[in-house]
DNA sequence: CAAGATACGTCAGCCTTGTTGACATTACCA
DNA sequence: TGGTAATGTCAACAAGGCTGACGTATCTTG
């Protein structure tokens, strides 16, 4: 599949060799180690972890949303969400409303300080993001997004898309 | 940060609003879902994990490393990998060898079996990395690599620099 | 050559975060 | 009113990180 009597296209498909594959491969493997890095040294030292910030973050993301709704988005089992959920609201870092329209659903609010440390999160992802997108340029910026949406499960991108939808910019 | 009183650039910096940036962070998550969903699926019925995938990647990826080298590659520690690296052993999946020039060291060779069931997970890993780069086109995918190479810390991107220039297309 | 450093393996224990299975409560809905 | 849905919770387990400690070869250097 790789060299020799290449596949029709030759030069044109060049970029879908399996070395320029397995190295794409590798940048998603080493790229999201720095992705995560900023955030994980804050979480260590409050004893939080990557699942909290998950929360928070989609908690921000979406005010109010459901737990079944943040299962969906978050793709884990409702007892792992809430090992989570329950320390944040213990912690008093998030707040949770029973809803007005069906009294089932109980609806996730950030409080304060909730937000505070949701921001604190975001900024050092943000600072690191912002880093590569300005050291890449804005036509690599949009190449790099649609790969990652092309990357998507079906599921997950239903998700994305929502939340992507509402950029103002 | 956002709107209003624009940074100098205004328009041009479109793509560095914190929503803009907020949008790649929930890429990332999204897509890294997609892009271990796959292999993860393979390992379940072998009952292997992640990290044992990682192993025989870049055990196949650099014939003969040594513990050292991989330890640095993964970023783990070395019980962490050795845990994994000796159920492979055992299994017939790799095979670790005396060095020759430095006797303490040990490098470390897929198998014929390795081989075979790094190239299933690859096989698999590949192919949704074959669409979205198909679907999204060959300047995307440049987007794509230019910005997770920035988004790497300075170790990490060593690593992958060493592997990359490895490309023969 | 002796002493220290290096490469590796391993034991033990701990943590986070995922899983399954079972069960209870409350609330909606047909 | 009975079935289904949304949520919370208990228990047990597994993967894969971590630290700390220790042992054994094997280099390397004073």
């Amino acid at each position: 599949m790789a060299e020799g009597s290449g596949p029709p296209g030759g030069q044109a498909l060049l970029f879908l060799t399996d070395e320029q594959l397995r190295t794409g491969i590798e940048a998603m493997f080493f790229a999201y180690r720095g992705f995560t890095a900023d955030p994980d040294r804050i979480l260590a030292e409050k004893d939080y972890g990557r699942a909290h910030h998950r929360a928070l973050h989609f908690i921000h993301r979406s005010h109010g949303t459901t737990v079944n709704n943040l299962l969906s988005i978050l793709g884990v089992t409702k007892q792992s969400l809430n090992r989570v959920l329950r320390t944040l609201i213990e912690d008093g870092l998030v707040e949770s409303r029973v809803g007005t329209v069906d009294k089932r659903e109980r609806h996730l609010f950030l409080t304060e300080t909730g937000a505070a440390l949701e921001r604190e999160l975001s900024d050092a992802q943000r600072d690191r993001m912002r880093a590569a997108y300005r050291a890449a340029g804005p036509a690599a910026v949009a190449g790099f997004r649609q790969v990652l949406e092309a990357m998507m499960d079906e599921d997950m991108r239903r998700h994305y898309l929502a939340l992507r939808d509402r950029e103002r910019g």
